[in-house]
DNA sequence: TCTATTTTTTCGAGCCTCGAAAAAATACTG
DNA sequence: CAGTATTTTTTCGAGGCTCGAAAAAATAGA
């Protein structure tokens, strides 16, 4: 059962809500957080002093804004960028980036590597993610001592703990404890994360006013993935990141999926899906290992141009969607979707069926309200939903801890 | 955004904290309070000599179980039945049910009644509701003043805020606002719940040991219906009760559903599709208003005589069953179900070809570990949940309201 | 230079929780 | 049956936290 609040928790809380309003605003007065949270001028007076002192918090000095008003000016209030530094990896197919990222949110080194993630064995695909993690940790511009989190981000399924790797289409490795190794390594603290999930992050970070409480992130790529937030809150299923839109049966006894089992909505809208129903090939087929963008993209010039098999492969992969969505919509009700990655691009094509499906399901109700947006990048995003992860944890579990173990924590080693 | 946490909030949780406990546990001593909310056994003292004083709990005076331990015994404390009473009431198909629930959750009163539901009027259907309710709050023997909460369940679609019914398959009405009706007539705070929702909290009270975080109530019955528990929380839609499981959709284009829409789960495996299928009835045939529970049990035992076209409907209804929970798995990972209503007493009908379904989805991996338990009586059920939604909202928002507003509160006029 | 205005800090009051010690209530012991 | 051991509950002072009010700080306008 829940546990009772302790005194000191209230100081704990405090202080995160107030980071935490930092983070949002940008550069928000003492003021405007005493608005936002509703506390007193006093306590917040308190705590942004405890954080400024600490070196978490940094008053900005230029009043920039040239104040228009009387009185005394608003001192703006920023994240300290020097205060930590988080890691970013991401692993996706044949693809491994690492991005460092200080405190305010600034991406300040990078790495990226193409690998053959599908033919590595175990150990070799450890060592990868191990060694570019490594590299950067050495870059001697880097304060070691200030990395407070490493978060790493997968294509496939994750555990609820967000410790390890439980399945992934990039390789036929299962059940690595990504996050357990990565700590064991460097002594950092570690997650693991769905891309699909960071993704869903990130979009909330970039677009508050459009995606806030509830909404849908879509990657249309080789797989079908999603990253859904509810309530204010990413949704992750009970023992796994869950979510695994893709995998909703379509039509029972289907097209044969990637994941073996036959009719998932990705085995008719994932890129080898769609590459197979424009091929005219059997729903039996094995699925492709990779279709490149560029032939996807062809595929999609043709299906623009004539009404051939293209087309009604794309057709088939909206109505997917389509029926997918309305039955997601039967459970948690209408929401925005994003759809992202290379085939989102695309969706001109994916639409109208989709649309046309939705409006057969129990979201068709709502089917003219329902509004989709496009990006076609999904690496950027995910790398930034990492990032504002692992950000977040250490505005909360560091920089915010139940213990008063303040002494000796990372943010001390500032000014 | 989230606010900040003030002083005074501290003690209204931790109040709110004692009485849950209480609630939970029967009659447990301060020190197990102490050990199960983890604060001080001096604040818990601190806590429930104030509740006492309030006339809220109370020490359960015998030392019934004589104690076998040394030193000072442990005195139970107990909820006081008379500090506040609860109205539940339970709208569905043809029938109207009231119960008055003690503070304890101790049925004090109850009345039910037959309606023609299908074909009432839409003031006939407000009429007969606010009129039940009177009925009950005129009883001599009630002190109205007891009375702190009104909840409504109804078989169909609410909103999310628990005010207003929004569409429900045992009236043609839409949209009516229960909760705001009941409040402004009777003066007592009111809410309107799904019925499957109630269900699924009545369960977690019942057998907190199996149905505690995740798990999945689903009402077999004219429709399908269900309620979801996930992380610890009643799972509802953004906009809605949500959780429309009867209605994803199982077979794009298929069965014609009751809701309109073609090949809704519920088009498969609802009474009226069983019915419809056992007569060998087109899948487009409109749907029956009612089978009555008799007809369905005949239709039961002739499937489980002889491999006919009955067998062969309830095969059809375990298969949409189960690519519906294989898909919901997909989203939320498998977890406990329980089969509530009268079809639940024909599952060994249903299960096999449930489990077959399940396992060419993606909760397939987990099949064997699915277990399903049945119970055929659902109306005690929803009151059940229905009255412990109730108390639970008089237990926070009552006995421990965020004002200081004690006085003239409703435990007050007791001892 | 003085006044009005707005932001931020300071200060004392009021709560709340906690730990330690005391008090209360019982079982065991000889 | 009195004394001791044991367990539960209450009491009490200390320490923290937030709050409101007042003071201080910082600026624009007169």
């Amino acid at each position: 059962m829940s546990v009772g609040i302790r005194h000191d928790d209230l100081r704990r809380r405090n202080r995160a809500m107030v980071i935490s309003a930092v983070r949002r605003a940008g550069q928000p007065s003492r003021t405007e957080i005493a608005a936002t949270t509703g506390l007193s001028h006093s306590t917040i007076s308190a705590i942004s002093a405890d954080l400024i002192q600490e070196g978490i918090l940094a008053e900005s000095k230029a009043s920039e804004t040239v104040s228009l008003k009387r009185g005394r000016p608003q001192v703006g209030l920023s994240l300290n960028p020097q205060a930590a530094a988080v890691l970013a990896v991401v692993l996706s197919l044949n693809f491994l980036s690492v991005a460092v990222i200080d405190y305010a949110g600034q991406v300040v080194a990078e790495e990226q590597r193409r690998l053959d993630t599908l033919t590595m064995s175990r150990d070799a695909l450890i060592g990868e993610c191990v060694a570019i993690v490594r590299r950067r940790l050495e870059d001697p511009d880097l304060d070691v001592q200030s990395v407070a989190r490493i978060a790493l981000a997968i294509q496939g399924i994750t555990d609820s703990h967000a410790r390890a790797m439980l399945w992934s289409p990039i390789t036929p490795q299962t059940n690595i404890a990504f996050a357990d190794i990565l700590e064991r390594e460097f002594g950092i603290p570690a997650i693991m994360e769905n891309d699909c999930n960071m993704m869903a992050v990130a979009l909330r970070w970039r677009h508050p006013d459009r995606y806030r409480d509830d909404f849908i992130a879509i990657l249309l790529s080789h797989g079908i993935g999603m990253g859904l937030v509810l309530k204010g809150e990413l949704f992750t299923g009970t023992h796994s990141s869950g979510g695994e839109f893709g995998h909703m049966i379509h039509r029972p006894g289907g097209a044969l999926c990637r994941c073996g089992r036959r009719g998932c909505v990705e085995a008719y809208a994932g890129n080898y899906a769609i590459w197979r129903n424009a091929r005219l090939l059997s729903e039996n087929a094995e699925p492709v290992a990779d279709v490149s963008d560029a032939e996807m993209r062809a595929l999609a010039a043709r299906a623009r141009e004539t009404d051939g098999p293209e087309r009604e492969a794309y057709r088939k992969a909206g109505e997917a969607l389509g029926f997918g969505l309305g039955s997601l919509f039967a459970l948690i009700d209408p929401a925005p979707v994003a759809m992202v990655g290379a085939s989102a691009a695309a969706f001109d094509l994916i639409e109208p069926a989709l649309r046309e499906a939705i409006a057969q399901t129990a979201g068709g109700q709502h089917s003219g309200s329902i509004s989709f947006d496009t990006e076609p990048n999904e690496l950027p995003l995910i790398r930034e939903g990492c990032a504002m992860r692992a950000l977040s944890f250490v505005d909360q579990e560091i920089f915010a801890p139940s213990i008063q173990a303040r002494a000796g924590s990372v943010g001390k080693n500032v000014a």
